[in-house]
DNA sequence: TGTACATCAGTGAACGCGCGTTCACTGATGTAC
DNA sequence: TGTACATCAGTGAACGCGCGTTCACTGATGTAC
């Protein structure tokens, strides 16, 4: 059952974009080699012949995530941003979502090199919310990477907690909303 | 081996309070009923004259922290509860600190149950952080509460990103201190 | 108050199950001639 | 270009292990008389 290289790296490719969208989707924990793979369309046996554990995939999977999360948010301005971020949309849909908002709790108790992967990920993220017409100051400089690491805790924090509300939970629409409009108080004027 | 009914309410707490510490370490499905009944000092098979599942437990532990949380923030105020919440001994205890911050994302997973549980925990928090002596108009309310929601999401965020950084990273501690120095900010002027 | 007995918290072995990982095998691909 | 053979991605059974949960048993507590 030998198969072209082309179809190797494309079989490698979906495995890791099968597995990004079941972790965000369920954690780490959630998902187990066997079921991904079945998922990707194959059986689990082959898992070892593309990655060298669970937690090489996991590393990896995070590390295509924000990579293409950054691509996408790229042409966008940061007043988009936050009206998607703190969308009902996302919030109800992680699988699809941020990767951060739904896997950085679990990156926390995972070994370093998934929380050095996490790190280069808030990096991207950071750059990608930058406003990259302006010049400034040094000191200008400093305090827009402050706002956008203050915007980026708040909306990251928003989606978790209203997430962690019950389905149709008043609170969980009055987080993003309250969010949503603060944070854009401070762009739309 | 029957046992007092005191030394059975007192057992059962221990047992509430181990999986609390544990749960907040280690994630949900980072801890099993054995090891849990283990580090409480008894053996697993008796979990269940306590609780009638290993997802009930979660729920109680969960609302045992938070009423324990409420309880000593009851006398801090909005600067101190910052300070305390985004410094790095915060970040780098989970098992003593906040369970919003190291479960909720854990807890989006979970059953309605649970994610009760967590929207009652954090009505709770934001019941802490308001300002008893204030004698606030009606439009004056709902400002004082959006800003609670919008400070507690940001603190959470910071925290769960801090701890996604990989140990002794430099922006795991730009995050707290850019979060810290900007919302004392609004309060210490 | 003293005795006989039911209760039930705690024990530890056992349950089936799914986990991450390994392995012998298959057979089309890619390579050497 | 055609043939012979080595390679290796993918298969599916099997590994040991820890999970949540169940259960028969123990024996001190709590209760009924």
């Amino acid at each position: 059952m030998k198969v072209t290289k082309a179809q190797v790296r494309e079989n490698r490719e979906r495995i890791v974009e099968t597995a990004s969208v079941l972790f965000r989707e369920r954690g780490y924990d959630g998902v187990g080699v066997a079921e991904l793979m079945a998922t990707a369309g194959f059986t689990h046996g082959g898992f070892y012949k593309h990655f060298g554990s669970k937690a090489d995939l996991m590393a990896e999977a995070a590390a295509c995530s924000f990579a293409k999360s950054a691509e996408q948010s790229a042409e966008v301005d940061i007043a988009d941003f936050i009206k998607q971020y703190l969308s009902r949309e996302h919030r109800d849909t992680p699988a699809q979502g941020c990767t951060m908002a739904a896997l950085c709790a679990d990156a926390g108790r995972q070994s370093e090199v998934i929380k050095q992967t996490f790190a280069v990920g808030i990096e991207n993220q950071l750059a990608t919310l930058a406003d990259k017409d302006a010049d400034l100051s040094e000191t200008e400089q400093h305090q827009a990477r402050a706002n956008r690491i203050a915007a980026f805790a708040q909306v990251v924090g928003a989606i978790v907690l209203s997430r962690a509300c019950p389905d149709d939970s008043a609170l969980a629409d009055e987080i993003l909303d309250v969010c949503r409009t603060k944070m854009l108080s401070r762009y739309d004027n």
